[in-house]
DNA sequence: ACGAAAAACTTGTATATACAACCAAGATCC
DNA sequence: GGATCTTGGTTGTATATACAAGTTTTTCGT
């Protein structure tokens, strides 16, 4: 691994530990040289890299420091959420809570062409980053074009991981709200007080048609949705 | 201007011309160093920058090439609050709580590439529909990109429709966020209860830099982002 | 004519150095 | 006490150099 590599991953050990909380100062240039026993522009270079990553942010003259930790996603990218935190330098894991068919409730049948109270695939997952509850996500698929989802193992693959194998998008749609969460969300995300959350629905096709409608609820303290600013925001 | 932007700006005009095509192939390091009179360590920054930015991609022991032209994003278009308000058949009205010269906040220094206490304008506008608030808009304009801001008239026309006039945007960043608002905030949202709120902050980014960062806050009760389902959802 | 070796060229990594721009804090002067 | 100056630390820009790694072209031997 180069020498920059290194220090790149050294440092977002660092982060990810806590030991280097956000907004924090982080070795200077010629600190991080003399530890690295490298030249100052190799320390610089891991330092620029995570700059532009949206891990720090530097001001000249003052030092560099580490960005809000929040997690960050593209709307336009495909919303993976497993990549976004092992990007971040976090562990994954997931909880499956729920894998069952159940009738389709109106709304679901609506969005995916199904009648009422057809067969459909229901599943609810808890993702997690370093263990802590990051999103909740609530996912109904329809039968007739993933008919063995019911059988996968959600712990080690993410549903919108299977599901580009078996349907790949063609499409998708989103919404974006803020909502207050209900009792049942907030025991998933185990937050003791309710807080404003995220929610993203999105329904995503194939070419045969719609293949699923997920709801995907994020605590707004520790979720953000969007491409990465590279500066720190307040509060 | 330093070297490695004006080899920048020399290579963008180029690719903008027509001069150099589509994954044409564009001078290397060396060659470029030797047109310039730079080292090769500064054409090689110029090189590198643009690759970041998806104007070129490089390949080791071949050279560089003009990738694919970019394709303009959807998002640049979406949030424009008096459009989607129009466009719902709602009656879009403004009210201009404060237009100022302010010096510079860190935060904002930063995503606008000024210096910290430099003059920065700065509107507060809230957007109605059919009477009712719908979003608070907080934005910091670069006056060096957009000297005549602070004159405008902003009940009649919205900022972002002006700034498309004078800066027409190249690229924009987003982040949503689920935030509880604060008083300030509830206050000119016309909120009895505070009630959990979507937060878009946004930058833009003209030809020569970065012209405006906006906090758009909505509350969750009133708006929602992102393309239409067209079915209802739960609540 | 063919294949292998060598050369030439490209990008990638790394070092050492120099100076400029900027900021914060302490020292100095009045 | 307050304004100004100095100083040290930090990031930003630029240069010259060296070698590594990958690709293409040329050369050379058979």
């Amino acid at each position: 691994m180069a020498k920059f590599a290194e220090i790149k991953e050294f440092m977002l050990r660092q982060i990810e530990s806590g030991a280097w909380p956000e907004h924090s100062r982080v070795p200077s240039e010629n600190e991080l040289a003399e530890q690295f026993s490298v030249s100052r522009m190799t320390a610089r270079r891991a330092l620029q890299e995570l700059t532009e990553q949206g891990i720090l942010y530097r001001t000249q003259g003052v030092g560099s420091f580490v960005a809000a930790l929040k997690s960050q996603s593209s709307l336009l990218q495909i919303h993976n959420i497993a990549d976004e935190i092992a990007g971040r330098g976090h562990t994954y894991s997931a909880t499956l809570v729920q894998l069952t068919e159940l009738p389709c409730p109106t709304i679901v049948a609506t969005a995916l062409g199904l009648k009422r109270n057809d067969p459909v695939f229901f599943s609810l997952i808890v993702h997690l980053s370093a263990g802590q509850p990051l999103q909740l996500e609530a996912r109904y698929v329809n039968p007739l074009q993933v008919p063995l989802y019911i059988q996968q193992d959600f712990q080690e693959q993410t549903p919108h991981h299977y599901l580009s194998m078996i349907a790949p998008l063609t499409e998708a749609e989103h919404i974006v709200e803020a909502i207050w969460p209900d009792n049942f969300t907030c025991q998933h995300l185990q937050l003791k007080k309710p807080e404003p959350c995220l929610r993203l629905t999105r329904r995503t096709f194939s070419r045969d048609g719609a293949v699923s409608l997920a709801y995907l609820t994020s605590p707004g303290s520790r979720y953000r949705l969007g491409g990465h600013l590279n500066f720190a925001l307040p509060r």
